[in-house]
DNA sequence: GAATATTAGTTGTTTTTGTAACTAACAAGA
DNA sequence: TCTTGTTAGTTACAAAAACAACTAATATTC
């Protein structure tokens, strides 16, 4: 068998690893503080980020399946963090918003994540950073910061 | 509110990103052919990388929890992909070896995880791929190459 | 303007995961 | 040897994800 393929060296794997050692750090800012699910406090992100828009438009900007979407809204919601409104002329849209309290949630959240991106970063130089950030963003196929 | 963060961004949702498109692009490897999940396809590396070793000791070295182990070895038993020996001074372990089967689809899945690794890993040079997966190994703590 | 197709979003069902409680085997101290 | 503790692995149940089928509203086409 060929002994020079390795697991430690797979790059899916190595994604894998990263993106669930990270991610499940920083999952205690939604998950403790306001019981939310990683979709969850991506649609507040949205809304907060971008202003209000409709679950559809969310789930192609984060990449997320409108299912996903529908039980994160319907999650929020319930727990105050965002209004829905159904728009006048298309009653299959409902505009969402946050409520004061989502808002809140999204600023403290935006400030947390700022944070952890900064001493997460902090262990690389720029340089590295920047390559690291940009192999990424070409592997994950999404826009570029310039597009 | 912080116009300056993005999660575009955000290393956790760039890893997060980047591990679904690269993991859901190799799974076909495993998943159709071979009709295993993710922890199998890696409980097969391990004992075909390896040699034979107890559900444990795959757990630990895949970083991956017994029970996720305990489901995916009794699966691969199944489809006739593994076998298991109590060992005789310690009948709690049980030793685990590749059938025939199973040594034949790690051989293939191995060569297709090489190739793979290599098409993803062709769109950057030398240096920035070396920077990525050092970047991706320490994130994730695993240990380095050296070690 | 009725039949058909699309679209936004929801709901139901099945897989998979996470977590905790469990069994069986062994170890160690009194 | 008789608790008490620990370990390897399994099982049961709850949470979450995946996928398909659905409803309601609007568009399209004849």
């Amino acid at each position: 068998m060929d002994k020079t393929f390795d697991l430690q060296n797979f790059l899916p794997y190595l994604l894998n690893q990263a993106a669930e050692t990270s991610g499940l750090a920083f999952q205690k800012h939604y998950k403790e503080r306001y019981g939310m699910l990683r979709t969850e406090w991506r649609v507040v992100f949205h809304l907060g980020r971008y202003g209000e828009m409709t679950a559809k438009h969310i789930g192609a900007k984060a990449r997320v399946h409108k299912t996903k979407i529908s039980r994160a809204v319907a999650a929020l919601e319930k727990k105050r963090f965002l209004t829905r409104e159904a728009v006048a002329h298309d009653r299959r849209h409902e505009m969402l918003r946050l409520t004061p309290a989502g808002r809140a949630a999204f600023v403290n959240l935006c400030t947390a994540a700022q944070k952890f991106d900064d001493q997460l970063t902090a262990q690389f130089n720029v340089d590295e950073v920047a390559t690291l950030k940009a192999c990424l963003t070409k592997i994950a196929g999404l826009p570029t910061q310039t597009s």
